[in-house]
DNA sequence: TTTT
DNA sequence: TTTT
């Protein structure tokens, strides 16, 4: 298990860059922020925290790409990734990302910017990166009719199958 | 590990009740959707999940109380609970509820509705439920000059003795 | 946003139905519990919640087919869901359900049993639920070289087409 | 909203430091490891992540002084946070941890060990993070009567004020 | 560099 | 440097 939730604001509009075979990948940085009122004078104090967001994951990137600007309030869920690389003195550097990557990553727009807009679902909205065009049937029809009910329903959905997640 | 995380408006005003002894309780429903475009008609479709959230938790009740509203959108984070009941007829019932109480129970508001009305923080902002007046110290002043760096800082954080999460 | 995690026990074998079309579905009963101990009596105190986990994702369906028995350690990352159902009475009935289908939702096995069996993973591991003999390619290679580095790496990745989470 | 959770295994022995007043602070480093089968050579391949965990909260830093080891199986939740250092040349450098601070923060045993050991709760298990010999009163014992059932029961806990998460 |  |  290696995941990280963010909700934060997009700090910059979005950098695209395309490896040799075509690739999108995009690079985000949020904004998460926190508040507090201080102990003794009682004022309000605010800290932010920047956070570097990398989407490896195609359909993802061409949310970002056509969606997410500067500004946006986005909700992230990825993995933490340490990567290493030499500096100009070719001394060892880390820098740590929040990678975007298929299973178990998202992004969705929280501000209602974007194709349709709306953001409080999870799986969905239209510019939510969940919506590449694709239907993937009617939603949970059911569940065990063993524990008390259900109709069975069609169970039409092929998630595993043809959803690109 | 028990955890349920929401993203959703607010059905309704929410109730508040008191118990005997004068602790406040909260009860909201919050719906999350989904949308997707169908499959063969290329219909958009949409889907909406109803929750119910029990707010035990003293200081989110006060937020709820004096912030949220009918429309509201929320961050909850809570534990599944699932509870036991007669109806009239005497028979066992049972309903599954989001339980806000104390350890890993969160509730935010993300439209920046309420005091100040922040939203894009984690732990803060004015009506965030993390923000009661206290002062939690300088945030995070700094980790392990072992590991390269960091002045040390005065690590005068008290969370664990006087923040009330 | 409509997400449960839960890591808890598998109280009995899962019941693996099949729809008419043959797609399985397996229903799942997960323990979590919490002890604390006692502020007056100093006794410790536990209390477990049951939930019921429906999987419609038919790759992790064959995981758990395959692999979770009774007692099983289970990391389960699903959506809250209620359905309706009429009972003998004809009255209008409520159940509330963790559904795994598609989207962010994740079964791993946390105990190491089955094929190979690690745990420790996010993604993966032998039982996992990540695993149905796919290869997604070399792991996330890099990033954005103007941060700082990376070589770049070949980005080989395909995930959003041809992974089947 | 900044959250880090990871499952994963302890490379080392903890660190424990403490500041001048006395306050201790753990540094922890966490593997997280996935893996998947390579989908030319059928092999099975491991990917590891290697994380930093910094714990200020206090309760927190005692579960980790008394029970955690290197290899010790943990699920961690805390905040993600970039501390800036300068390095012996004098430049600029990041390191990314994960911070436990309050808030949302947990550190819960996975594989038994410690005092009492469980590990399938969230909130609790002996060696937990989240027993400090306190007692929160009866578990979430109801919810709104008007929703079809419950006691109302005594709501006796008081996590607003005395738990020291 | 965002947002409230 | 862990674990499976």
């Amino acid at each position: 298990m290696n995941k990280v939730i963010l909700i934060g604001n997009v700090g910059a509009d979005p950098e695209i860059r395309r490896t040799q075979d075509g690739r999108p990948i995009a690079n985000l940085r949020i904004a998460t922020s926190e508040t507090w009122r201080d102990r003794n004078s009682g004022e309000r104090r605010e800290k932010t925290e920047w956070h570097t967001v990398v989407v490896f994951n195609e359909g993802l990137c061409k949310v970002v790409e056509q969606y997410v600007k500067k500004g946006a309030k986005l909700y992230i869920e990825g993995q933490l990734q340490t990567r290493k690389w030499q500096d100009q003195q070719g001394q060892d550097r880390y820098s740590t990302e929040v990678v975007l990557q298929g299973f178990g990553s998202t992004l969705t727009m929280l501000d209602g910017r974007g194709e349709g807009g709306g953001a409080s679902g999870g799986r969905g909205s239209g510019a939510g990166g969940n919506d590449y065009g694709d239907d993937y049937g009617a939603p949970a029809p059911a569940s065990s009719p063993s524990r008390g009910g259900g109709s069975g329903g069609n169970f039409s959905r092929d998630l595993d199958d043809d959803i690109p997640f």
